[in-house]
RNA sequence: GCUCCGUUCGUCUAGGGGUUAGGACGCCAGGUUUUCAUCCUGGUAACACGGGUUCGAAUCCCGUACGGAGUACCA
């Protein structure tokens, strides 16, 4: 199997690429790479009408910035190219006439009304409409199965719109193999004739699919779930053209976080969380749908969390590196259900990923942040902020609201703290602090310590009573760093002017 | 409706005839931090149901229920 791995993802360019798209993607990426094979990028932009013209940069730039890029694409080792399905429109149609030759397929002149009536009619009577050749239909149907040569050549002539269909065998039992569901059993009674022609002069998804994936040499289709009713159609076509056949395995969707159902947009929106690996601007409408990246995800932490929704390795170990999971990715590990994102988990992981990260390389993804909230300093000294605060935060983004203190004075003063901490007394308590502080010579943190320590065991008094006040002095709220590391930083003039801010609008209230 | 796929703690999952059914997220409690968070320790919690097969079933088979997908001249 490692010789010759050809995979490709061929979504269709209708809108932003959906996190369970890029989970295909990776998937298809790791199994690639896992077996020294070629990803491949297809477009399949055979549908004009619903065609997005941002749609397939935002799928290149998705694939970019999570690191799995493709080998061969449009624009990129054009090999097997070209790779929009749009720019192989003139090889299709010799492929529908092979099969109308071989008698796999045939002419169908219904029109759209026709077959909606046919579906109305059926379903009014509880059944299912199934254009299927040999049985039901017979008669009420248009097609070169039922009609004369003659007459279907006139109608061709005459320039009647139609459509090629497969011609979908009899009583047949199809043995279908997945690589991760194992065997299918399939009654071809049961299917019915796909179009594989459409009269616009397109290939259906089908045609298009089966013959780009044979002429690209694609060994493995690991494809969505959503394509697993179209496996016998599709296995069906290769023997038809008497090609052989790529092994196929279909992944289960990723279900929204609560209630039933797949993941949608709304779900993001509504519990808070991207669904789209970049931001996204919907030409037509403006909206704007945020993205994983945006929100302040590392790639690494997105492709890692998206892994595990739906695979393991079979070992408890639940991070991994882009490398790692290459190695240890397995079809036959992904699981058959669908499975419910966790927005908690998602946030761990990106947690995680932060904490690996040195404060340098967080300084470095925070100071544009700080340069956009029009703060200006030093980097050192924001590379000793972020040393301190990042065991506390999720994301990048969150260091901002962890280390406001560290860049200016509150402004205002957590008023259920306040009232816990701030009593009758401790204005004056904090007056004399200020003495202590000023005393201070040398303002290290071991000095600090044993000065502040030294004066509040000999007043008597309990730790709590200076402490929680001056960390409310000099954050604001009763969170946050170490207090004696939080004076150095700001120094002791800042910290003098903070306990007189606060005495001034706590004890004077 | 019909066809196909699926179902282990709330969630992601391990386990595939004999296990105290394991881990992770979440949640709860305790410890550390005179704060908060982190961190550590512990706890909570699951084999959808009913029939078989078997000495023995979460595991194999059948049925039911529930969930999902498909049922387009969309992909």
């Amino acid at each position: 199997m490692s010789e010759n791995v050809r995979v490709r993802f061929a979504p269709s360019p209708t809108g932003p690429l959906h996190m369970g798209g890029v989970r295909t993607a990776l998937y298809n990426y790791l199994f690639a790479k896992k077996h020294n094979g070629t990803f491949v990028l297809r477009i399949e932009d055979t549908d004009q009408t619903r065609y997005v013209a941002n749609a397939e940069q935002y799928i290149i730039d998705s694939l970019e910035w999570c690191n799995i890029p493709f080998d061969e694409g449009p624009g990129k080792n054009e090999k097997y190219g070209p790779y929009r399905q749009s720019e192989r429109k003139h090889l299709y149609k010799q492929y529908a006439d092979e099969l109308l030759e071989k008698g796999w397929a045939y002419y169908a002149f219904d029109t759209a009304e026709e077959l909606d009536a046919h579906r109305k009619d059926h379903e009014a009577n509880g059944k299912t409409f199934i254009y299927n050749w040999h049985n039901r239909e017979k008669g009420r149907l248009v097609n070169s199965l039922v009609l004369s040569k003659d007459e279907v050549q006139q109608r061709i002539a005459n320039g009647d719109k139609y459509v090629v269909r497969f011609k979908t065998p009899q009583d047949e039992t199809l043995i279908l193999e997945d690589e991760v569901r194992g065997t299918i059993k399939i009654d071809t009674n049961t299917l019915d004739d796909k179009v594989l022609f459409k009269s616009d002069g397109m290939p259906t998804y089908h045609l298009a699919n089966i013959v780009d994936d044979h002429l690209m040499k694609i060994s493995h289709v690991i494809r969505g779930e959503e394509w697993l009713p179209s496996l016998p159609l599709h296995t069906l076509l290769y023997k038809a053209f008497e090609w052989e056949a790529p092994k196929f395995a279909h992944l289960s969707l990723i279900l929204k976080p609560v209630g039933k159902g797949k993941l949608s947009k709304r779900d993001g929106d509504k519990l808070g969380f991207p669904v789209f690996p970049l931001e996204y601007t919907n030409e037509k409408s403006g909206d704007v749908s945020r993205g994983y990246k945006e929100d302040g995800y590392f790639a690494e932490a997105f492709i890692n969390l998206l892994a595990l929704l739906g695979w393991n390795p079979g070992t408890e170990q639940e991070l991994f590196s882009l490398e790692e999971l290459t190695q240890a990715f397995d079809l036959t590990r992904v699981s058959k259900s669908g499975a419910k994102f966790s927005p908690d988990k998602a946030k761990w992981f990106n947690q995680q990923y932060l904490q690996q990260k040195s404060a340098e390389e967080l300084t470095e993804l925070f100071l544009p942040i700080l340069t956009r909230q029009g703060i200006e300093t030093d980097k050192n000294y924001v590379q000793n902020v972020v040393a301190l605060v990042k065991e506390r935060a999720n994301f990048v983004n969150d260091l901002t609201e962890l280390s406001g203190f560290f860049f200016s004075n509150p402004t205002e003063y957590d008023p259920k703290a306040t009232k816990k901490q701030w009593k009758e007394n401790t204005g004056e308590l904090m007056t004399e602090l200020i003495a202590v502080v000023e005393g201070i010579e040398d303002f290290s943190i071991e000095n600090a310590q044993a000065e502040i320590k030294g004066w509040i065991t000999s007043k008597e008094i309990g730790f709590g009573k200076v402490m929680q006040p001056l960390r409310l002095s000099l954050v604001g709220k009763l969170a946050g760093p170490d207090l004696f590391e939080i004076m150095m930083m700001i120094g002791k003039e800042t910290t003098i002017q903070r306990i007189q801010n606060a005495i001034a609008s706590l004890s004077n209230a």
